[in-house]
This record gives structure tokens, C-alpha cells and sequence, in this order.
DNA sequence: TCTTGTTCCTAGCGCTGCTAGAAAGATCTG
DNA sequence: CAGATCTTTCTAGCAGCGCTAGGAACAAGA
């Protein structure tokens, strides 16, 4: 028994390190960097024990992906409870949102760009997610009026991540984000 | 001098071949599937001579997003010029991008999410681009009030393209679409 | 101490974007 | 028409990628 739970001990705080060594490389020096073996070689094991650990890099992206969206979360909700108002709170969050986005790209891209197999908008998608929404969804509930919170709350949140993606692709000019994410806000808390 | 002449047309015409054939087997088979080896085979040259024609992969992915922009302004410009009133006019400028981001998610994808160094917001921006912004902005004009033309013109693009984006990734349902392109339009059109 | 079962690594497959250097072809000169 | 030149194009290969089969090394139980 307790040799058993040894080992289960010792796989869970390896496929941690795996994890871990993944999103700091990807934060230092982005995503094409995160390759399976030098990833094996942060870890000090050879690459097939990433794969007895994930099915593929896919996987391990949406690890990483997870657990960045966690961060998020206590970043959004932190910017909510900090405002005095449903408008404040409101910018508060777009706020945090973009500045999660400009200072951990890496993290965003996992979350919301890459193209990693993750559960969405269901009820099976992983708690952080649902974490992450809520937050934008009890920010976005006192401006609801007749429109419905789910499809308004999401229209929002694209308005960001639009805004958020095309600047950083360098689609659009960064010196005036905040003033597009000022009309933004504008047009949706009214 | 008659000699030099037929060499660069047939470079040229050499040129469009690739583009083409680039395009082509991105729409059918995914931006995955183009490889420079597929794409010599498809042109009949050996690799190298694409190499002759673009600095690498990036730049003929870069040449087809212009043209499939040029694809995207004309159907923007249909769709706006259809349009009965300012408010028809930003409804079916939404609904023609959404329908173009659909049909040919391979364009879409080069022209708005590959990383692809294409200028963007600057004078130097291909014509194609400008133009396909230009038809945004057409149609934006009638409700920009007091904000920067410009600006409202890009929030309103990012609320579209993330729609679209988040979507086509599976991280908004898809039957919900229009609504929430209706949600946007109504906070855009007042 | 030997056998069993697990864990892990070495080596390699088929692919990628990209390029050096040789071969082949077209063009101009004697 | 023959030979030299210059351009174009191809063959072959590099270093890297994600991923995996098969065997070596190790730990556990008899």
C-alpha cells in the first residue's frame, strides 16, 4: 500500500515539475521554444516520460493552459471586489484582463489562442475556467438590462480578447489600447 | 531587352502559380497541410525555387492574406452597399465577415491570426487591407458621435473578430452566434 | 537468490523549413 | 556552328521537430 502511494506521490510532483518547466519556458522565451526534448532535458528525464505523463504536447499546453487560467481568475476577481461600483468594477476587470494578456502572453496564448483541445463553454470545461468566466460574468450581471447574461457576458469577453489578440499580433496600434478598451466600456456599461 | 521582359513575366506568372496553389490547398487541407515540399510538388519545381520567389513559408502566407483580403473587401463592400440604412449597412457588414471567417477559415486565419508580418495600421499597409478597413469604417461612420472614428471603427472590428476567433476554437458555442453578433450590434448601433 | 513486473532510456521513424553546391539549360561571342 | 558564360534549377543534405518501439535497468515479492 504504502509503496504504492510513494510512487503515485512521486508521479504527481514530477508530471508538477513537467508542467511547471513547460510554462516557464514558454514565459522566457515562447511557445516554438517548448519542444519535447528540451522540456525532457529541464526535467532531467529522457522524452518518453513526458509522454507516459501526457498524450502528446497538446496536452501538456493544456496543463500549462489550466493552470495559467487559474492565475487569471484570482486577477479578475481580485480587480472586481478592489471597485466601489458596477462601472468601476467593470473597467477593473478589462484592466486586469488586458494586463494579464500583455504580462504573461505565453499564458493567454494556452488559454485562448492556441489551438489545444480544452473544454469550453460546457458544463465539462475545468473549474479555473469556469472561475475566470464568472468573474467576467458577475461584472458584466448590473449591465444586463433584457439582454441575456450568458450571450452578453461572452460578447464582451470577445470584445476584449479581439482587442487584446490584435494589438498583440501588432494588428493594432498599442499607444491607444486603453482608449479603445475606454470605448469599449462605454459602449457596454451604459 | 524583349528576352529580360518574357523572363520576369514568367516569373511573375510563376509567382501567382505559387500563391495560388499555396491558397488552394490551405482552404481544402488546413494551413498544417502546406508544406514547402507539397507546394513544390503542386507547382511542379523543385523546393528551392520558392525560395527564389519568397523569403520563406511566412511570406507566402503573408502574399496569400493579401489577396484573400482583397476577397474580404469586396464582400464587405456588397454587403454595405446593399444596405437599405446605416443600421442594415452595419448588420450586413457583420454578417458578411462572420460568413467570410466561416466559409474560408484558411484566409481568415492568414490575414487575422497567423503571426505574419504583414504592416497593418500604417500608410504602408497593402492596399487590400486598407481597403477591407476602409469599408469597417464606411459603415461605423453613421454611429460614431463624439468618439474617434478610428478607434470606434478597431473596438468594434475586435468585437467581430473575437466572436469569430473564439468561436471557430470551439470556446464559444457556435448555434449562439448570431445572437451575440446581435447583442454587439445593438451596443454599436444605438 | 531468483523471478516477476515496472520504469525508463536508447535509438530511430518520418516529417519539417531551409540551403550549399553541382548540374543543366539558355544566351551571347568568335 | 562551336565554345564560353551566365542564369536557372535540382539533388542532396542539415538540424530540428513530435512521437514510439524494443530492450536495458531497476525495484519488489517469492
Amino acid at each position: 500500500m504504502s509503496i504504492q502511494a510513494r510512487r503515485e506521490r512521486e508521479r504527481a510532483e514530477r508530471e508538477r515539475l513537467i508542467i511547471e518547466a513547460a510554462r516557464e519556458l514558454a514565459e522566457t522565451e515562447g511557445w516554438e521554444a517548448v519542444t519535447t526534448r528540451r522540456l525532457a532535458e529541464r526535467v532531467e528525464y529522457s522524452q518518453p516520460v513526458l509522454y507516459s505523463h501526457f498524450k502528446g504536447k497538446d496536452a501538456i499546453m493544456a496543463a500549462v493552459a489550466v493552470e495559467g487560467c487559474a492565475d487569471l481568475a484570482v486577477d479578475l476577481r481580485a480587480a472586481r471586489l478592489a471597485a466601489g461600483s458596477p462601472e468601476e468594477a467593470l473597467a477593473g476587470i478589462a484592466d486586469a484582463y488586458s494586463s494579464f494578456a500583455e504580462r504573461r502572453p505565453a499564458l493567454y496564448d494556452a488559454i485562448f489562442s492556441q489551438r489545444v483541445d480544452l473544454p469550453f463553454a460546457t458544463p465539462e470545461a475545468p473549474p479555473a475556467l469556469q472561475a475566470a468566466f464568472g468573474e467576467l460574468l458577475e461584472a458584466v450581471r448590473p449591465f444586463a438590462g433584457d439582454d441575456d447574461l450568458g450571450l452578453l457576458t461572452e460578447t464582451w469577453w470577445s470584445g476584449l480578447h479581439g482587442l487584446v489578440t490584435l494589438m498583440r499580433d501588432g494588428r493594432l496600434p498599442r499607444e491607444a489600447h486603453s482608449r479603445r478598451v475606454a470605448i469599449l466600456l462605454n459602449r457596454f456599461a451604459h
